[in-house]
DNA sequence: GGGTATGCGGAGGCGGTCTCCGAGTAGATG
DNA sequence: CATCTACTCGGAGACCGCCTCCGCATACCC
């Protein structure tokens, strides 16, 4: 995708690995709303060159995801040949809010990303919303989820739930997860 | 509660109140974020004053919602009279998440609020939380609804479903407020 | 009308976002 | 190896929002 033509001059991809690391150290010690400027001082470089590297600090953060979301996405693809797709359903679940988790804030930035082909992680969500879907609808077909529950719906529930979790420091959240998926099996 | 002895100076009462209108107005058009140089601006007065009169922003909020919650709070005490109550219940999840909606970004107030004793709408909190579980209780002693849902539980899950509404323009939020509710009988 | 407690306002310090452009340098070329 | 150029760097600076502090104004009491 961002592969053009020619490789990336050396001091740029060196600065871009130092701000990737920097960012998510400071990502996980004070959320994604973690000053901008702080992260390239630590990385050892300037503002400017943040910004040329990631315009916006969604590109910042769909960077700093990439490897989790690519790890979402085939932990969704081994679930789909599970014996029990329900049983796959919810622990697909639990894996998608330990992603929603890793930094304080993040959930709200993949709730507002998923309807909004604007932004950077867009892409991303569509494709782990994909993921869901089709886990969502092997379960939906042995009878064991209603039906009138959508993949993104399953997101959204999902999100916010992780969302309760960052409110909260005891594991209220996991317990809420399973209140929810439970209210979505059919009666 | 504010009723030390003396009443305000006229012309504090005045700055007082118009500050509370400019907010209603910049809350509703802009969500809780605001700008508060902004709502002093519309409202004629120096930051300073609004400063004064609410030393923080969610003072100011407590402020403009205290007759919404009121009116909350009216609403679970009359609704504990009813012939059914899980349909009381349901119907007061309906008003709480009104109430959790009419600003952008008041959903993540209310919970963060909800257990922080620091903060100037714990109290409001806790007071509409202790009606939402008088609801639960009624309802679960029928045997409609699960026994291992806690009142703060509910106002998580509403508050939640409420912070998914603002991401999401159309009626999805009612639809999965009935879903999450759906959820919580017992089966 | 005079005195005082109370309230007013905005300048100013801080820290954040984002842009812009002169200076610096990696790497291709002869 | 020297040269050249296109790419990259860095940070000054414009802008904005939060919050404090204190000299000035004035509402209210007598």
């Amino acid at each position: 995708m961002a592969t053009t033509q020619r490789p990336m001059r050396a001091d740029a991809r060196r600065n871009y690995e130092r701000l990737l690391a920097a960012a998510r150290v400071a990502f996980a010690e004070q959320g994604t709303e973690a000053s901008l400027e702080e992260i390239a001082r630590a990385a050892g470089v300037g503002i400017g060159t943040l910004y040329r590297h990631f315009p916006t600090r969604r590109a910042l953060l769909e960077a700093v995801l990439h490897d989790g979301l690519v790890t979402l996405d085939t932990q969704a693809r081994e679930l789909l040949g599970s014996d029990s797709p329900q049983e796959a359903l919810l622990e697909w679940t639990r894996h998608l809010m330990a992603h929603a988790t890793v930094y304080r804030g993040l959930a709200a930035t993949l709730m507002s990303s998923l309807n909004d082909p604007a932004s950077e992680l867009y892409g991303a969500c569509q494709q782990t919303r994909a993921g869901g879907s089709a886990l969502l609808a092997a379960a939906q077909r042995t009878g064991a989820v209603r039906d009138d529950v959508t993949g993104t719906d399953l997101m959204r529930l999902v999100n916010a739930v992780a969302w309760i979790g960052e409110h909260c420091g005891d594991d209220t959240s996991e317990r809420l997860l399973g209140l929810v998926m439970d209210g979505l099996r059919a009666q």
